[in-house]
DNA sequence: GTCTATAAGGGGATAGAC
DNA sequence: GTCTATCCCCTTATAGAC
């Protein structure tokens, strides 16, 4: 499905990706410019916009390894019992939440993040393949309270500082675990 | 050409703020203008100027009658014993999440506003407060995992649209005390 | 790929009339 | 209290040189 990405020469992109999502993380989408991420790569705003067409680009480009992440979840658990999926599904989201500074979980929270996501399909899809792991068929409305408040949970747990990744890992796992024990 | 009609928008401070926190939790600070808030009230900026010296006094005027609720559930909980003091806290947590379109919701999502109330003492100081309810004397890491997991559950799960105000509340109550039931 | 330069517009904020 | 008018800076985005 890929067309080109002919660019071997990985400096450019992945480092601008790097900087705009640990950005993004800090101040929010609609709180970093462009000039912002220029600055922090030692580039001017020319330069970015030879490699995006726009910021909305930019914050699609910035999910996309999180969405690719979500799809092969949901595959792993679809090619598996249900109770097993479940478990897959939730260490795979802890991981996610936990790894290099918050990109996942700022996809959640912030606000201009979730209106342009909210607007791209493949992110769409891949979420309702994730919460259909985890609701299980027939949902009450419980069941749905948990998983809203797990999916908040792991957003802003996962951004705790000061504890052993082993712990928090631990921790976050054992905590979604037990929200999602809802009838 | 109708060049202005009476505008019987509510009186200016209430309604401003009001309008101010819709769109704080709908776009987020950073991407709410001062003209789009001028623009729902059907007034203009300078209007906005007569009664705030600055953007962040509007967010902080916003946040305040939060922080003050925050302040009367720790005080509740100081009154009482360590239990009952956790549950008052929860249901309080609760109702402040479910209320009112979400603004206690972003002061823990939008990342300008928490960097805006992260300098801002009376917000800080009520915080710890709860924290220190909910988690108790000498907690575990995992209890602290435990804390900003079950903060980001309300945060996104009080949001949660098409049910039952009573429904959401009682779920949301019994995810809470799970969450925090932890060693 | 990166630069300089610039367009075109929006942002926060202020002055002063009514 | 609200208006008009304005300031100045920053924003996204484009054009074209090297």
């Amino acid at each position: 499905m890929v067309v080109h990405t002919r660019t071997p020469r990985g400096q450019g992109r992945p480092r601008l990706l790097e900087a705009a999502g640990e950005l993004f993380a800090e101040r929010g989408v609609s709180g970093t410019s462009l000039q912002s991420i220029a600055d922090r790569l030692g580039v001017t705003k020319a330069a970015i916009y030879h490699q995006f067409a726009s910021k909305d680009e930019i914050v699609i480009a910035v999910a996309e390894p999180v969405i690719a992440h979500l799809a092969e979840l949901a595959d792993a658990a679809a090619s598996t019992t249900p109770q097993a999926g479940r478990a897959v599904v939730i260490a795979g989201l802890v991981d996610l939440a936990t790894a290099q500074r918050g990109t996942a979980a700022i996809m959640r929270r912030d606000p201009s993040m979730s209106q342009i996501l909210n607007n791209h399909e493949p992110y769409m899809v891949q979420i309702a393949r994730i919460d259909a792991v985890l609701l299980g068929p027939d949902p009450s409305p419980e069941r749905r309270v948990a998983l809203a408040f797990a999916g908040g949970g792991i957003a802003v747990g996962g951004e705790l500082a000061g504890l052993e990744p082993a712990t928090l890992r631990t921790a976050l796992i054992a905590a979604m675990t037990r929200a999602l024990e809802t009838p």
